[in-house]
DNA sequence: ATGGTCGGTTGCCGA
């Protein structure tokens, strides 16, 4: 089974895209990321017509989380337990979404972007992955055998080698050590990145900035990332990070990330 | 050359 993660943003200015790159990738599970679309704005069609069933939750222009599948779509989750919110007053955000996928408890997470070191949304970003740490232990406490992937944009580079200039990330976000131990803490619960072995670096990167040519200057962030709890690690054969889907005229700024896991 | 780019409830904010 082929299960992937891609941050499209806009669902709507990239259907045509998306359908391209699902007749093409042969892949079963797609978790999407900053749809910016309501539930009704979603193409729920366009999914359908290439025999994906859709959960998508999305509450208005920002964020918004979905899950394609043509293995199966049980038991959908809006939203862990714990999850922090946003806003005055505090409200949660549509940044997770989960199912059932042939077996496979797949999330499709948008984790926030935390803005700047001294902006609130940092100190938002930080407790959001810790509840998600918090809620990912308990799941594996509860199951030791369960399949659980979360598939997302994580909004940090874990490593130096994640970013083509550490100099140029100094006093900003997405590697600070605050935002690099919040993302141990979920892998510490139990979550190994199932790709990096399969797409090491340096100079491997998910993510590049639309401005100042970045991509065309190879200059890009690894910050969407595969991880799974360790009885679906085990299954894992494969993996890559799709780069060419990143190149033209109407790319998303992120590529999609794929993993292949054994029958 | 003090800039450059996308998206959407656009003339501003979030990424």
């Amino acid at each position: 089974m082929r299960i992937a993660t891609w941050n499209v943003n806009s669902i709507r200015s990239r259907i045509d895209r998306v359908e391209a790159w699902l007749q093409r990738t042969d892949v079963d599970v797609l978790a999407i990321q900053e749809t910016k679309a309501r539930e009704d704005q979603f193409p729920f069609d366009r999914f359908a017509a290439l025999g994906y069933e859709v959960a998508h939750h999305g509450l208005n222009q920002w964020n918004g989380v979905a899950i394609a599948s043509r293995v199966g779509l049980d038991d959908v989750r809006v939203g862990f337990e714990g999850q922090p919110g946003w806003g005055e007053p505090a409200a949660a955000e549509a940044r997770a979404i989960g199912a059932v996928c042939r077996g496979v408890r797949v999330w499709s997470l948008y984790i926030p972007n935390g803005r700047a070191l001294d902006d609130p949304h940092l100190e938002y970003k930080l407790q959001w992955l810790d509840a998600l740490a918090d809620a990912g232990r308990g799941w594996i406490a509860a199951d030791p055998g369960a399949q659980i992937a979360l598939l997302g944009d994580w909004n940090i580079a874990p490593q130096d080698d994640d970013v083509w200039s550490v100099a140029y990330y100094e006093g900003r976000t997405h590697t600070s050590p605050a935002e690099r131990a919040a993302f141990q803490h979920v892998v510490d619960a139990g979550f190994a990145d199932v790709v990096r072995p399969h797409a090491p670096g340096p100079g491997t990167y998910t993510y590049w900035d639309y401005t100042q040519l970045r991509f065309q200057k190879r200059q890009g962030m690894r910050i969407d990332f595969a991880l799974c709890s360790p009885a679906l690690a085990d299954r894992v054969v494969g993996a890559a990070i799709d780069r060419e889907e990143r190149k033209g005229k109407g790319a998303s700024d992120h590529a999609p990330v794929v993993f292949e896991i054994a029958d």
